[in-house]
DNA sequence: AAACTAGTACGATAGACCTCGTACTACGGC
DNA sequence: GCCGTAGTACGAGGTCTATCGTACTAGTTT
């Protein structure tokens, strides 16, 4: 319903919500649903990597040892609980946590769970 | 297979094993358990209340909206985790908290989680 | 010993969860 | 337009989870 005279939209704005996905906003999440989501080992190292990187990855970089449906689950639950940002760039869906509005809500949580699974990785590689 | 000149053990010990309920060791305990156990709104609940308590308390003084076997079931998922420790004491069983375990194997991570949840709760009620 | 209290054990049920494979869609490059 | 790559949708299987009720055990109290 654009009139005759307005200008087309600037090209790098529409094309983001072409094929968006939902995620929660910052009131949704749930410290629950954080915790549930992070209680899969699978999911915690989706989680670790993403932090250590610290910018978006897409979900093909992470060769996980089970089906690509199964990779979908994953990310899915991860996004539906409010812990990652999925979007579409091209045919990859590129992740991003969502630092920002998991530190608002509940300050420190995220880092202390990497922080755990940090050693607790260190201490299963050292024992 | 005790010699006929040792003593018997000391009466404080052995009454203590007497029912003693199966816990894992310090190194046995697993993030992800954790964070299972704690993304049941019932079981966060409870480990909520046992912080804020700084004490023990039985099962029984947390009236929880389901039933007793419900009730057990989580306990002993608190238990199974890591989470608290459990004790039967006469006819009430006492639960604690495994801060000393919980706060060496991950530190912050139990302060962390229990501010979460006491924030989510003040939003709750608030909002 | 009888009654009461606190919690367990067991079996059942309904729903959620993780996993997969197959068939499909969307985008990019040739 | 055609093919390859990235990821989705759907349905199914098997396991795990939360819940319950009923029947039971272990202390405590009277």
């Amino acid at each position: 319903m654009r009139g005759p005279y307005e200008v087309e939209p600037a090209v790098t704005v529409p094309a983001a919500d072409s094929r968006a996905l939902p995620h929660p906003v910052r009131e949704e999440i749930r410290l629950e649903g954080i915790l549930h989501a992070l209680s899969d080992p699978l999911r915690l190292q989706i989680v670790s990597r993403l932090a250590e990187a610290g910018q978006e990855l897409s979900c093909s970089c992470f060769d996980l040892p089970v089906s690509k449906s199964t990779t979908t689950h994953h990310f899915r639950v991860l996004r539906e609980a409010g812990v990652v940002r999925q979007v579409y760039r091209g045919t990859a869906k590129m992740n991003d946590l969502r630092r920002d509005d998991l530190d608002t809500l509940f300050p420190g949580l995220i880092d202390s769970v990497l922080d755990a699974a940090a050693r607790q990785a260190a201490r299963t590689a050292t024992g």
